[in-house]
DNA sequence: TGTCGTTGACAAATCGATTTTGGTCAAGGA
DNA sequence: TCCTTGACCAAAATCGATTTGTCAACGACA
């Protein structure tokens, strides 16, 4: 269909007065060829707007140039769910254009729920985003033997070094750093309960903090499934503790709207009353109100190094060990410690050079 | 790589003690063979783990199993930003499972600036969301011939059948009941300026219900680019005009910030002082502060007729007119006359109910 | 002069499926 | 007995590229 009238390599060679095979060593410098063959049949194929098919050359060389994305699969709730948080976008964006500069396409794989139907993945390599416990995506991956570089660590198994990580210990510690200056002497923490690699590195992370600098472990996990409830219901217990938390540090986007909500139920002000900082930035951070302090774990690079990652893995290159991705703090007005009519400013600062 | 091993329809052929034709056929629905032969063929194939190469079968029918999903592009703006908007994303993932349910893939397309650059694009059909003026999105696709579908009227050629469009008169329409109903008088709208059909109908459309009903029309068109100073110096003016707006129509996601901060900055309360609703529904609608009122778009309803489309045009059909998708109004706190305590309870209706 | 190595190009095999074309065998009719 | 006809299956062609194997021409060198 797409492919009719398509010109083929025989096309070109017919033009150029050359067998097909020679073509096809002139454009992929393959044999040994006479240069001004080889030009003359560059200059070809260039007139004729030759493009040699994918799938042909795919039979052939045993590559799609096709990779899977796989995001996070709900497993119980609404699946679409999972794809609205826009850290998945931008990742989801960031990965299709690192992928294409080589020339492949990224594919995203439906949250199917019977990792079964899914066994024809046409793809060469896969991305599996914040592997979980057990995760039946990687097995299904193993299953089909199909090279796969992991965003964040496996819980399974975190050494693995085919792995792009953010530096979640230094997030976490940068964020208490952070309001540690701005004064917070008492900082919650929510994060999801179990599941992820990532989320026990937050936990460890602010623990060995708490334990250095003398301070209280004030630790809740929720459950990701009723995010809004179990928040609201969690921070609500928290601001009710005497002495009152001053701080909370926000493990995971959902948690936001139901923390959001007690804050102001309990007759607190951000930040007045209270700091508040979130471990994931994006939009719903970026406008919010007051804008939340947040943690970018820059999707883009994260994406550039798994994709560099997957290649060497499918030329069959050894590993060279896990790729650790820096994250960047964005201070907004959730975190400042000045009162008064700074919300305008704090909206023009936020808007005009800390973001993206 | 992923290829190695796999079994072939010639393994199939053997173990079941018949030709490779036979088996394809057997499997495939297509020739004439013996009821029994067919069984007994296609549990040979199931116990062998047999899976039709894709590659191979794409290259013999001319079909990828591929679709491209192509989202808006931003021209200028830093290009990762449009596919934060989760209702793209609720698209995106509806799509892969749309179209998956009969084995296709979907892939995304990067957002390239020269279209040149992806000429070789392996891919059956496409869809293109949200189509523009001169939109070179379609331009490649047509250059490539491409079949594509477009998701919201193609404003070059409104009347293209292959075209599956959200019921946007009504749409505004139900808004603009609903405020009224809630008692507002004075309406205004905020859209985005010119680009894509579907700002141009929403504007037509309150336009007509406005002189209709013997209002004003108060309408802004804002630019999406600087999306949050554009919608708040807007709204600024809109505020300060005498008599004053009491309701206020979003027509997108951006300018949702811009006019909060307006409205809050001018010690105006939603919905006490003003009502206010968004044109597209999503978490940035249910977890703002007040929720808002918003129109969901049924991007899940809206994937699977564009899954359809394509099917039949790929397969060569006639076109049997553009699929409309109807909108449904999700009523929040925002636009809500009652005042009071109904903050908490707002948000409790909302999470349980009317919420996908 | 004859042999060998090198260069430059091509024919043919290959990848794994689908599609087209044949071919065999049994049943049924003339 | 011979010829159709239909049912069932297989051989071969095909898709468009890559890879392998072959071969002629030419120089260099003994």
């Amino acid at each position: 269909m797409a492919v009719a009238g398509r010109t083929t390599i025989r096309d070109v060679a017919a033009a150029a007065g050359v067998s097909p095979t020679t073509v096809s060593h002139a454009l992929n410098g393959k044999g040994r060829i006479d240069p001004r063959t080889r030009a003359r049949i560059q200059r070809t194929a260039e007139r004729l707007g030759y493009q040699a098919n994918r799938i042909a050359r795919g039979l052939r060389s045993g590559r799609y140039g096709v990779q899977a994305l796989w995001l996070p699969i709900e497993q119980d709730a609404a699946s679409s769910d999972a794809l609205t948080l826009d850290y998945y976008m931008r990742l989801a964006s960031a990965m299709t254009k690192a992928f294409f500069t080589r020339g492949d396409v990224v594919m995203l794989i439906p949250p199917v729920g019977s990792s079964e139907k899914l066994v024809p993945l046409p793809t060469d390599g896969a991305i599996v985003v914040d592997p979980y416990d057990d995760d039946p995506r990687l097995a299904a991956l193993r299953r089909l033997d199909i090279p796969t570089v992991t965003i964040e660590r496996n819980p399974i198994d975190p050494d693995d070094p085919w792995c792009v990580a953010s530096d979640t210990g230094d997030e976490i510690e940068t964020l208490l750093e952070h309001l540690d200056s701005e004064g917070a002497e008492r900082i919650a923490l929510l994060v999801p309960e179990a599941m992820g690699a990532w989320s026990k590195e937050q936990r460890e992370a602010y623990r060995t903090w708490s334990q250095r600098h003398g301070r209280d472990s004030l630790t809740r996990s929720l459950s990701l499934h009723s995010a809004f409830e179990s928040a609201d219901r969690a921070v609500r217990s928290l601001l009710m503790a005497r002495p009152r938390p001053d701080a909370i540090v926000i493990g995971a986007e959902r948690f936001v709207p139901g923390t959001m909500h007690a804050v102001a139920d309990a007759g607190l002000s951000v930040p007045g009353d209270l700091l508040v900082a979130v471990a994931v930035d994006g939009n719903h951070a970026r406008s919010s109100t007051p804008p939340l302090t947040a943690v970018d774990l820059q999707p883009e690079r994260q994406a550039v190094a798994a994709a560099e990652l997957l290649w060497r893995r499918l030329d069959g290159e050894e590993p060279q060990g896990q790729r650790t991705i820096p994250v960047i703090l964005k201070v907004r007005e959730s975190s400042r410690r000045q009162p008064g009519g700074a919300r305008a400013t704090g909206r023009a600062i936020d808007a005009g050079a800390a973001d993206l």
